[in-house]
DNA sequence: CGGTAATTTGCAATCGGGTTGCAATTGCGG
DNA sequence: CCGCAATTGCAACCCGATTGCAAATTACCG
């Protein structure tokens, strides 16, 4: 619960460590555990970003996790956020043959808006 | 030389330690500088599949990385290997006003050919 | 060639995120 | 209040990535 509402505490994405310097009250294994248990149960996208650590935000919509609406993410490479462009779906793409796809990860990298406008 | 020889040996993607073990006379380090310096020159992909070792590929045409003619890849949950689908490029899609964009990864996960066909 | 500077290398150490074992604590039904 | 199950904190560990540094190699100039 703890864990939930430190979550709820963020605009955009976080990292375990993120929750750990917002909730300093638990200790980074229970933070991972409360984590991958709300993952199992998509109640959270985790998103690879390549900044090394793994970054999670909450579903805020029931379907987010059927592949067909899978949006994408946005990593800002000055600032280090990332950010869920709730509004770009994922296009259907035809797929050679023979894979059978589970998940797609749509990943984009840049500046944000913030960063740009800055200097 | 030896580091650009051996990942010519791999037929898919390769991680620093596959390369260890391709090129045992070198150190990790020395080949960790190679693949940092090919990277830089645009010479490799770089591929995060999650898996928590970076992904390398020679890039075999020139205007690979090009943003528009991204291909995707497929990173396998069973065996772990991941592939290039050089085939299936990347849609243009329209993002918000105010991203910019440098980088698109599209990484699609699931079983591949092989692992589905076995058991 | 010789000699010095610049580059590259290997080794070991370090970093950081993630993960786990285990003992201590807490929750809860009876 | 007792006892069992679930949760938590702590510390240790794993593993890939990265770096400092000294030694070895290479490049280059006279």
């Amino acid at each position: 619960m703890l864990v939930l509402e430190a979550m709820e505490r963020f605009e955009h994405t976080f990292s375990l460590s993120d929750l750990e310097t917002e909730a300093d009250t638990l200790d980074k294994s229970s933070i991972f555990r409360s984590l991958t248990l709300f993952a199992e149960h998509h109640l959270l996208h985790v998103i690879e970003d390549g900044s090394g650590a793994t970054k999670y935000c909450l579903c805020h919509n029931d379907h987010a996790c059927r592949i067909e609406e899978l949006h994408c993410h946005f990593h800002c490479e000055v600032c280090g956020k990332t950010f869920c462009l709730d509004d770009v779906h994922i296009p259907v793409i035809h797929y050679p043959a023979g894979y059978e796809v589970r998940e797609i990860n749509y990943l984009v990298k840049g500046r944000c808006p913030d960063c740009r406008s800055k200097r």
